[in-house]
DNA sequence: GTCGTTGTACGATGAACAGCGTACTACTTG
DNA sequence: CAAGTAGTACGCTGTTCATCGTACAACGAC
């Protein structure tokens, strides 16, 4: 019954928090991944390019800006994007960014290597 | 005749430069002054709290992020926010992070101490 | 209990960066 | 020409941060 997460009061996150969570290739990958399908999943389902103790401090970057949820279940963790916070905070932004990394991708030229091939799988 | 200035194509910027060159308070000071009747003013109107050489360092973060042109006049500089550049590029991005911005500082506690009440002089 | 799984804590390290001051260039004005 | 204005270049400093490995804790299955 220990393990509870600390998650911020929407109406207290920063907006410079956010853009500093957001401005990393690697907690972007997490967002989008989030936002197209790999929503309410453990942090191994994410297939980062970084070891995992790094992928633990990304997670927790991201839940502290509030941008995402953590909940635990068994030994996992349960991801979730907090999308309808977001837009109440800061309308419009959470949704920009993320159609900004589609967008980037889909042109080519993914500047986060050896996720290319296995985003979908 | 020298004093021309690098701008990159709107298409080649990443959204990872522009993210990281938002993320900086100075800078999206400086990007909301733009946007709110600042626009085409000389490096020295924006009220900054920080040094001239800093103040330089900024606006070529911001120049070479895409997110800003300057244009030589005299031995100042014009500087214009590229709205639409970066509506193409990454299409309401800008407008979320001023408005966010904006947003942010109706709600007081602003995190940029010494700008608060000389911004409309 | 033991073992495997999932994630955390804790240092440590190296790179990036915001900040500064000083000395300088480029331009305008007198 | 000299003096003033606007911004740059350069070097330096301190801080922040992404990254790692190792050791550990919490839970599930057996």
């Amino acid at each position: 019954m220990a393990r509870e997460l600390d998650h911020p009061d929407i109406g207290t996150v920063s907006l410079d928090t956010v853009l500093a969570a957001l401005a990393d290739p690697i907690r972007r990958e997490i967002i989008t991944q989030l936002s197209t399908g790999h929503n309410d999943q453990a942090c191994i389902a994410f297939d980062l390019p970084v070891s995992k103790s790094t992928s633990t401090h990304h997670f927790r970057v991201l839940r502290e800006a509030g941008l995402i949820t953590q909940r635990y279940e068994g030994t996992a963790i349960r991801n979730t994007l907090r999308c309808e916070d977001m837009d109440t905070r800061f309308p419009g932004l959470l949704d920009a960014v993320i159609d900004a990394e589609c967008r980037t991708r889909s042109q080519g030229a993914n500047r986060l290597v050896g996720v290319d091939a296995t985003v979908g799988a």
